[in-house]
Formats: structure tokens, sequence, C-alpha cells
DNA sequence: AGCACGCCGACT
DNA sequence: GTCGGCGTGCTC
């Protein structure tokens, strides 16, 4: 009789999943975790279909599943998540089960902890550690042998020799969880009208149950978070499972801080700097339904959830939603897929919404919860420009008089003040005053950005160093270079000179050495040990300095110009966001951005605290130009170490798009075109840029063309993006 | 994604 | 003569 046979998906780039012969002493179904042969090595994979009529021709090449894994089955819900998305983006189903299956392959045995308790009578011989210790475990408490040592104040060796006297024993410690039960009635909420309205609101939609989505629209320090933790300890309360996104999530220990005061514990996290154990541990309680919350960066997606029931995406506009690399996906937008496929509430929070989910929500797809004033009655800070063309800097400077005046202000008041620039580094050119010589990247199409810290010229796209050399290598002229345009660090520079008094502090992703050193450095800046903060993007993100006023933009017109239409909105976001670093505590924040263009859109929209002003103008502009959210977009970018071969691969695969196919393709594809970087890491890249108009299925579309695209030869690559949301 | 197989340069 | 570079192709 023939066995039955299932069909596995496994965790690598195959696209269709793979049949098995199933042992007859295993019972399978679909979703159970399994380990199975693959090529010359054994796999983890997932059962996705029972197989009625296996091909025959596969028959003598069917292996055996090898064993069924003690872990819960993926749902079903997962598991038409992640066809979903492997369709969507156009990846290999197998690729997205992988981020499923991010819980290391072979979870070794858990390793044992133990501690120590008091068993027997004192030992003969008692020394004065010995008496520490021995008054110390008199309650009958166990403790862990190292944190014992250090109460004692002894070394861990009296610890042992008190062990092998007999008095202490040592006792094998059940395995600490990996996070302690929220109380979703730790604390009564003390939230203002607005706060409970909204709350309110989540409430209903959530007793309401299925699928919805809600923006969560409020200025920033207006507590969206203390509205969201309510739908958490509903959530709770239901006894479902809660995920909240956010975009940074190492960074966030205020945020974890926060969560702590309102559940009396915190969350499970799930990041990237999740230790191979703690990843494994936390995966487990996730599918095992142990943990009830769970706050993650973009990955934690994926989960195996045992029950969800909530998921919130936090800063829903933030661009390091967008993953850009193996499987391109949009965090936010899957979450809402997820949300829809699972059947529960999903809830979308900013300050700044993206121009897509602001048109949902005036569309009405969305529901619309509004917070429109800061918490504790403060006031949004005042936004004012510095004209650039009239306040200039003194040359080699770009630190305006005025914004020089407002620092010393604010620290004559014994305030702290913010000088945000988005750019690494001390300059990013450097030339030759003698010949006009550039530093430009070997491999890329980019100048070298002069890092004076680390003393090296690098490339910011492939990672390319090389000391700063002696003399120019063009023209050989001595001490003729000339650093332009600022970086943080050449910023840095010049605070110095002008406030040589005041405690500075540099905040830039590669000053940062660790995240728990960079998190001690916030929390200094919080607590008021520094004056003065020079910081990239880092320090927009949502962190908390009560003695912070003035937040002063070096250059408000960085990003502007680079041709992105996503720039206008970008750029209002991040300047908002950091903007409202201040004023949130005590004292009239200000904000003084130092711009070319303050008659700019985003500027006037930041200046008159009008959003509403810059959201109707930019959902204009892209409904006039057919840019998202309405029209869909897809690029193909296509790269290869030999510019000719790849430029004619390339011009080849465009003639092959279905253009004419019938008369109602309203598709165009533009290109090829040198992409904005047309060389990173050696390798020359062209880009195609397809236009469909709104709920067109360009998903589908690519297939087809890619069905008939001409093969592919050499060392040329494709990448798709579906939904691409920077064009560099 | 791994991993093996396969074809061209500097070495015990 | 071999070791090894990574291009190509396959995995039920």
């Amino acid at each position: 009789m023939a066995k039955r046979v299932v069909d596995v998906l496994v965790p690598v780039a195959l696209d269709r999943p793979y049949s098995y012969r199933a042992p007859a002493e295993l019972e399978l179904a679909p979703g159970d975790i399994v380990t199975v042969p693959l090529g010359p090595r054994e796999t983890t994979g997932v059962v996705w279909a029972e197989n009625e009529k296996p091909n025959p021709r596969l028959d003598n090449r069917l292996k055996d599943v090898e064993e069924k894994l003690e872990f819960p089955p993926l749902k079903p819900e997962l598991r038409s998540f992640v066809d979903w998305v492997a369709n969507y983006t156009l990846s290999a189903r197998g690729m997205v089960l992988r981020m499923c299956l991010r819980m290391g392959e072979h979870l070794g045995a858990e390793r044992e902890r133990v501690g120590v308790r008091l068993a027997g009578a004192a030992p003969e011989r008692l020394t004065g550690a010995r008496r520490r210790v021995l008054a110390l475990f008199a309650d009958g408490m166990v403790r862990g042998k190292s944190e014992a040592a250090r109460e004692a104040g002894v070394s861990a060796g009296v610890i042992d020799g008190l062990v092998d006297e007999g008095t202490l024993q040592i006792v094998v410690l059940p395995p600490e969880p990996v996070a302690q039960p929220p109380n979703p009635d730790f604390i009564q909420s003390d939230l203002t009208a607005d706060q409970r309205a909204a709350a309110a609101a989540l409430q209903a939609t959530i007793a309401k149950g299925g699928y919805s989505v809600t923006l969560l629209d409020g200025v920033t320090g207006s507590g969206k978070t203390e509205v969201y933790f309510e739908a958490v300890a509903d959530t709770i309360r239901r006894g479902r499972q809660s995920l909240i996104l956010m975009p940074e999530i190492a960074l966030t220990t205020q945020f974890l801080d926060r969560f702590s005061a309102r559940f009396g514990t915190r969350p499970a996290a799930w990041h990237s700097e999740l230790t191979p154990r703690q990843r494994a541990r936390t995966w487990r309680a996730v599918a095992d339904g142990e943990v009830s919350v769970v706050v993650g960066a973009r990955s934690a997606l994926f989960l195996p959830y045992a029950d969800l029931g909530l998921i919130v995406v936090d800063e829903e506009h933030d661009p390091a939603y967008k993953q850009e690399d193996g499987v391109r996906y949009h965090a936010r937008d899957m979450a809402v897929v997820r949300g829809h496929i699972a059947g529960i509430p999903v809830v979308l929070s900013s300050a700044t919404p993206s121009i897509e989910s602001e048109v949902n929500a005036r569309r009405g797809r969305y529901a619309r919860l509004a917070l429109p004033e800061r918490f504790g009655g403060q006031r949004l800070p005042m936004v004012e420009a510095i004209d650039l063309r009239r306040e200039r800097p003194p040359p080699g400077r770009f630190i305006s008089p005025v914004l020089a005046g407002a620092v010393r202000a604010a620290l004559d008041r014994r305030e702290q003040a913010l000088l945000f620039l988005n750019r690494r580094g001390y300059a990013p050119l450097t030339l030759c005053r003698a010949c006009g010589f550039r530093f430009a990247c070997p491999n890329c199409d980019a100048w070298l950005v002069d890092h004076r810290f680390r003393r090296q010229l690098v490339c910011h796209h492939c990672g390319f160093a090389m000391p700063h050399p002696p003399t120019c290598p063009k023209c050989g002229a001595a001490d003729s270079f000339v650093a332009v345009g600022p970086g943080v660090e050449r910023l840095e520079e010049e605070v110095r000179q002008l406030f040589p008094q005041a405690r500075l502090l540099v905040l830039s992703s590669d000053l940062v050495t660790t995240i728990e050193r960079m998190r001690e450095e916030l929390a200094d800046v919080a607590a008021g040990r520094f004056d003065i903060v020079i910081g990239t993007q880092l320090v927009a993100k949502g962190h908390h300095f009560p003695m912070l006023n003035l937040v002063g933009v070096i250059d408000a017109d960085l990003g502007l110009s680079n041709g992105d239409p996503r720039a206008a909105e970008r750029t209002f976001q991040l300047l908002h966001q950091v903007i409202g670093r201040a004023g949130r505590d005590v004292g009239v924040g200000l904000g003084l951005l130092q711009t070319h263009q303050p008659e700019h859109p985003v500027m006037r929209a930041l200046i008159a605290q009008d959003r509403e002003a810059f959201y109707a103008a930019e959902i204009v502009s892209r409904e006039s130009t057919g840019y998202p959210p309405f029209g869909r977009l897809a690029s193909i970018v296509i790269s290869g170490p030999d510019k000719h071969d790849t430029a004619a691969y390339a011009r080849e695969l465009a003639r092959a798009a279905p253009l004419n196919e019938n008369r109602m393709e309203r598709v165009h594809v533009l290109g090829p075109a040198e992409a904005p970087l047309a060389l990173v890491r050696g390798r020359h890249r062209l880009r195609l840029l397809i236009k469909a108009p709104r709920g067109y299925d360009l998903t589908a579309y690519l297939r087809r063309w890619l069905a008939k695209a001409p093969k592919r030869w050499g060392p040329i690559k494709l990448e798709i993006d579906i939904d691409p949301q920077s064009f560099l």
C-alpha cells in the first residue's frame, strides 16, 4: 500500500513545498513542525498540506519525514499569512516561512539554573564571612550562588565551602519565565478626557471583535501610548496576546519603563539583539501562549502567536518599518494584512501619519481617533525659520548667529539645547584646493565622508574606508584639503568653540559603541548631565528629555532635494518629530529651522503648526502625479559588475514587459534608467519603475512579465520591490 | 539559503 | 602536478 505523502515547506529559497512520505507511526497534520532531509542536510520544515495524489514521477525520489518536533503547530492564520506575503512580495514562500522559524534550529536543553539554600547545621569553623552568609540564608530562601555571594559581601568560594560542609544545599531552580504576566489592573490609569474617550472607543472596537484598523492620531506628547495600553489591557483580560511593533526596539528603555509602570512588569521583547537562547525561549513562550504581550521590531510580526488578539504599530509612519533586503516588506502594511487574516483589530499610532494611512482614514477605511492636545496642558513648541539667505553663519561655520544666540539663552536659563543634523561624520565631501580633486568611493557612485573620530575617509554605501592621505593623490599638494559641508563631528568642533563651558554630547549611530552605553547616555541627558546634545536622527525617536526646550535644525533642507517622491513627507515627519522633543515638561519649547527655503510647503506647515495644510497639499500632489496611495509602484533594480552587459539586459527586460497584451493595460514601465546610486559595491545598477493605477494587481502583472523575461546571464541580479519606499 | 560540483590561477 | 577561488544549479 502506498504511504501517505505530505507537502512540507522548508525555510530555504524555494517557492513550492516538497513532498515527503509520512512514516506510519507519525501523526502529521498541516502546520506540524518537522525535520526532513533536504539534499545533503537535514532541515526543519512545516507540513503545508496533505498530498492525496503525489506526482508519480517523484515516486522513487520521495524521502521520509524524519521526525515531528514538539512545538505547537503553526496555525492556519500564520500559514495563510506566509502564503500571502510571499505572493505579494514575489519572494520564495520558504524565505517567508524562514522568518517565522527564527527560533534557532536546535533548541538545546535548557541550561539548569541552580541556587543554594540552608540545609544543615552551621559548620564547626565559623569565620566572619561564613557568619554573614548564614545570616543571609537564615530566612530559608533560595538564592543564586553569585547573587548570594554579592549580597553577603563574600567570595563565591565561601558559598562553595559551606556547600561542601553540608550547611548549604544546591537546589535546581525552575526556569525563569521569558516575561512575567502583565497585570491589566496594576494601576488605575489617570487619563485626560481626550485619552479616556479614545481608549473607550478602542475598547469598544475590541469588544465588537473581528478585523478593524484604527489610526490613533495624536500630537507628540498627547499620550497615545497610554491610550493603546488600555487596548492591550483589555486584550490581556480576554486572555489573548498583543503585539506592539516599534521601529527601533533596542533603544526604547523609556518605553519598557512606561509599560512596567502600567502593567507591573516588562513585556517580552523581540529584536535582533537577542541571544540565540533568548530567541529560542521567547519564540517558544510566544507559541505556547505563555507570553501575553510582545514588544518587537518588524520581525516580531512573523512570530507564531498562540492566540494573537491585537496588533499595535507604534510610530506607523517610520521608514524603519520597510525591510529593504531579503523579503522586502513593509511591516505596517503587513500588520494590517495579518490583522485581516487573523480577524483582529489593528491600531496604527502616529503624530504624523503616513500619507497612506491618512488617506485611508479620510476615506473611512480606517477609523480615526484624534488626540489634539498635549498631556498635562503643555503647549506644542513654537517653530520659527532662520532664513540662511539672510542670517548667514560665518564662513566655514554652520550655526547662524540667531541660533547661537538662542542656544546661549537656553544655557543661561539652565535648559538644554538639541542641535539636529542628520549627517554622520565630519564632512560629506573632501576636496583639494590646489587641483579640485575630490575623494570618491572606488566601488560606489558616492563621495567619501571624512570621519575624523575614526581617522578615516568612509563610504556610507559599501563601508569602504581609507586613511586620510597627507598629500593630494592627484597633484601631490600638501595641506590642500578642504572639508565641504557639515557632519555632526564638525558641528561638535564649532559648538566647542562657541560654548567651551557647555557639557556636550554627540549622538550618532557610528559613535554608539553598545546599546547599553547609548541607553546610559540618553538617561544622562534626561537627568540633565549634558547641556547641549548634537544628534542625527537617532535623537528624533521618542526619548523624553524634561529639560530640553530648544531644538535647532542645522540643515532643514537636507533630504528635500533628492528627487524622492516621499522626500517632503519624510522631511516633515522627521523635523516634526525632532522639534517635538522640545518643551515636553516645563517651559516653552522652541524649534528653529535653518533653511534656504522658508517658503517651502514643508517649512511653512511646520512653522504655522498647520499639519492639515501640509497633508492637503501633499495629497493633492500625490493624486495629480499618480503616486501612492493614488497609484501603485514597483521597482526592479538590475545590477551587475559589467556596465554594458547590465544595461543590455535591462533594456531586454524592459522590452519584454507585457504592455500591449490588451488595451486595458494601464501600466507604465519607466526606464531603464541609472538608479540614483548607479554604482554600489562595484555593481552597476539600473532601475525600472512600474506605475499602475490604484487597485491594480501589480504582483500578478510582474509574475506574467518575469515568466516570459529573457533568461539572465552571468552575475546579473534582479531585485524586485513592491511598494518601494526609498528611491536610493 | 546552503551545499556540491565544476572549471581556471599560485603554490607545498 | 594539487589547493582553492566562487559561478551555477539543485534540493521532494
